[in-house]
RNA sequence: GUGGGCGUAGCUCAGCUGGUUAGAGUGCCAGGUUGUGGCCCUGGAGGUCGUGGGUUCGAACCCCAUCGCUCACCCCA
């Protein structure tokens, strides 16, 4: 019996949960007034969706991805991201009218088989957001200043926002052969991993992080000189807009990413402290997926962001409120006449609103006393036997100790006018 | 998949060149008032020293293997 959690895979205890529940309320908030609906998919789906959502050749259904056979022998796999399922339950839905816009977006656990480090689990949680059946930038424009400003309403305030444009099917083929051609001769002084992709997936040469194939792509080609009209003018518009906006954001034509399914604006949001997995969210269009998966040809952006490492940033930046989940009052029976009186006393208390903790094991007065302290209870009541015998209950305020004998009946108010008078 | 670091109490860690019954802090429980928390004092519970093998009179400590965690590369959120 294995009594640890699987490699990459975490629990989160009560006190972190709460502070997990305080980021996702802000995120449904923010959704809400940008006026995206929320979609829940399912957590698995037919591998053959990933496989062609995704690309075959990305490493993540290359290597990453948790699939299995189910009973009836159907190819299942753990969802590795949120975009693929929005799009095949868009296409599922017919939320394509025509003329029809959707803005959706999800929330949830995405599962990729790789090694574990700091910031990167194997079970993680994404939010995220697709906005389908428009190509004008002011959609690209929206998505971008939504991110933008979700992360620094929580506060983080030095945001590196990395724009590029990596073209349509009418003008990257000649950029890659524009690539190839220029970076061919240089080959034999390139990483291995950049050799290999320089017949397969040769932008991907631009973001190697080896200083010497930083070097060798150091005098090509722009992207963003070489767009066709459409993007071109598609690129200038958001600029414009997100100078409009106040959005700042820095060009950088070395910004490619892994999914095959992106088509003109890609973006990557970083803060400065996040270590080697720096990215606090990234997205771009991609006006060819929905045809891809099956549906009528329909353009479409969105972004994806990781919790835990928004989370860390928050954390090590000191940014996460102190949640206050004390409660209100804490009961303290002494004896079982008490208990008698005070049980059902709690449970009713309860159920007007209160939050009410009281002892389940029997402990002395000192114990329960201890007990309430440690759980932050603003007030305490204690019922022993001389209160019993006058239906009273003796209330101790735990900040200031002051005490005072109240009716039983007269409890209700009493927690009114002290704990919501003031 | 490749490389580095680390596995001792619930948690954070000591444990000197191998030497008796393995320690501290914190947390937990109880007591110091017979019905009163925080501070203080006392006591208690809690450890297959990751696991297996080896060296040795003797191993938490040395050697080998193995598992796990962690960081980095890769890739990504």
């Amino acid at each position: 019996m294995k009594t640890h959690a699987p490699k990459g895979t975490y629990d989160l205890l009560p006190q972190n949960a709460s502070r997990w529940r305080y980021l996702e309320e802000k995120i449904h908030k923010i959704f809400r007034e940008y006026g995206f609906g929320e979609v829940r998919t399912p957590i698995f789906e037919h591998t053959e969706l990933f496989q062609r959502g995704i690309g075959e050749t990305t490493d993540i259904v290359e290597k990453e991805m948790f699939t299995f056979s189910d009973r009836g022998d159907r190819s299942i796999t753990l969802r590795p991201e949120g975009t693929a399922s929005i799009v095949r339950a868009f296409i599922e839905h017919n939320m394509a009218g025509p003329g029809a816009m959707a803005k959706l977006y999800y929330l949830g656990p995405m599962f990729r088989c790789e090694a574990p480090q700091a910031g990167r689990y194997r079970q993680f949680v994404q939010f995220g957001a697709e906005a389908l059946g428009s190509n004008d930038p002011r959609v690209d424009a929206e998505i971008i200043a939504l991110v933008v400003n979700f992360y620094r309403r929580l506060g983080i305030d030095d945001l590196d926002v990395n724009l590029n444009s990596i073209g349509c099917p009418e003008c990257r083929p000649a950029y890659r052969e524009r690539l190839i051609e220029h970076l061919k001769p240089k080959a034999s002084q390139m990483c291995p991993n950049c050799q290999r992709r320089l017949e397969r997936n040769p932008l991907r040469l631009l973001d190697c992080k080896n200083a010497t194939c930083q070097q060798l792509t150091a005098d090509i080609p722009l992207i963003t000189e070489t767009l066709c009209d459409d993007c071109g003018s598609h690129f200038e518009k958001l600029r414009q807009l997100l100078d409009l906006s106040g959005i700042h954001y820095r060009i950088n034509p070395r910004l490619v990413r892994g999914f095959d399914y992106y088509t003109k604006t890609v973006f990557e949001v970083l803060a400065g402290d996040l270590g080697a997995q720096n990215a606090l969210c990234g997205g771009g269009r991609y006006d060819g997926l929905v045809e891809m998966c099956g549906g009528k040809p329909t353009p479409g952006i969105g972004f994806a962001a990781g919790m835990e490492r928004l989370m860390m940033v928050l954390e090590a930046r000191q940014l996460m409120p102190e949640i206050d989940e004390r409660p209100h009052l804490y009961l303290a029976p002494l004896g079982e006449e008490a208990q008698k009186i005070i049980f059902p006393l709690c449970i009713r208390l309860r159920e007007s609103g209160w939050i009410v903790e009281t002892d389940l094991q029997g402990k002395s007065l000192k114990a329960q006393m201890k007990a309430a302290d440690k759980l932050g209870a603003r007030l305490t009541g204690v019922i022993g036997e001389d209160e019993c015998r006058v239906g009273k209950i003796l209330m101790r305020n735990m900040e200031t100790g002051e005490q005072e004998l109240i009716d039983v009946a007269a409890l209700s108010e009493y927690l009114q006018t002290v704990l919501r008078g003031s």
